[in-house]
DNA sequence: AACAATACCAAGCAAGCGCTTGGTTTGTAA
DNA sequence: TTACAAACCAAGCGCTTGCTTGGTATTGTT
């Protein structure tokens, strides 16, 4: 199972859009466009401009601007979602498991999806009310996978803090490094992962 | 010497506005309005709304909006920066010091000034170049205090991690407490500190 | 070939935006 | 009292915004 089959599966599934489609291309411009300027920043023409149609056009795929925004956001959990799943289950301790999951989430943040997740971190409140909602329900299956790992961690002794801190501490860190990471620097996503394990003194895995 | 005299100080130095002032009035609001609702979505008429005047008579105080936004960054850091500073005084060994920063920053962060630090972070990218890169010189005097800090703990062997991925994690850790900190929850910044600076693995003081 | 559904364009509307303007009030000091 | 600057108001300008509309290609199905 790769990434690739992974997404081609959800694809089948139509749980997110085909990237070589209309829709799919346009998601992944606005992903880009809204990580550069911000949601706000970014009008319809620049959106309809980034896939070659006029500005009109885009409201035959979306119902509103921010419907688009949304739909970002939507996919972008599920996907990550489901390539966290993959990881998981991959390792077979839970020092693996944690180490599965952070860089499973430095992946997200400064890999291909990257400009998507950066949309869901920082574009949090340019939706409305009702929106928000729907995005954290899919929120919440992301974090339940976190929190088991990082009580597995505790329960096992491996780990004193407590896991609710923990796992907001490091969304805080681990979603920051989209502001500084860059892949040709010195270190790539393994090292930072076994930095970020040494300095939360789960070092030797 | 205490946080009031400190900000006392600075307001007699003209190095940020009184806050009683109609100025100093206007960055409260915006600050404020800025970190609930977002710049872009923050109208020049809420700013003049949330003190009392017309959206006109704005431009008397400020040049632009985006004066404004960087006022309120300028004198955030100003302000913080100086208190960091005052609390670094009080401490004598490098894990003191270490424990003095990151109380200090979460005060900054959910404290008073909390709002405006948001800011700060939050709408980096509503700053044009020529701004960023002032705002970016006051912020090298801060980082530069960290940065001394975690060095010392490196060379005297408490820490075995990089300063400056450190330095970034923690940024991203701390910042973020701003989306879910409450200070009527569980905890207080105290606990908090104490929580982290184990985390680091600098849990005896 | 005929038809319907899908995808798109060209034009523009109503509303809201940052900011300007010309003039009035308020505060201060001689 | 007079003089003058600082602080503010009322009105609105020019522009951009998200989105709508009516019509035209393009595509897929039978």
């Amino acid at each position: 199972m790769t990434p690739q089959s992974i997404l081609a599966e959800l694809v089948e599934e139509s749980r997110i859009s085909d990237p070589t489609g209309a829709r799919g291309r346009l998601l992944r411009a606005a992903a880009r466009l809204f990580r550069e300027k911000g949601y706000e920043r970014t009008t319809v023409r620049d959106l309809a401009a980034a896939i070659g149609i006029q500005s009109g056009s885009l409201f035959h795929h979306f119902r509103s601007k921010e419907d688009i925004l949304k739909a970002v956001m939507e996919e972008t959990i599920v996907l990550n979602t489901e390539l966290m799943r993959h990881a998981l289950r991959q390792a077979s301790t839970p020092v693996e498991r944690m180490w599965a999951l952070i860089r499973s989430e430095l992946e997200s943040i400064n890999g291909q999806t990257g400009e998507a997740m950066a949309v869901l971190v920082f574009e949090w409140r340019s939706l409305s009310g009702d929106a928000q909602r729907d995005i954290l329900k899919l929120r919440d299956v992301y974090e339940a996978m976190w929190l088991e790992v990082l009580g597995e961690l505790k329960s096992a002794g491996k780990m004193s803090a407590d896991p609710f801190l923990t796992r907001r501490m490091l969304t805080g860190a681990l979603s920051w490094t989209v502001t500084w990471y860059r892949p040709d620097g010195p270190r790539n996503l393994d090292d930072m992962t076994d930095e970020v394990m040494a300095m939360l003194g789960l070092g030797e895995r």
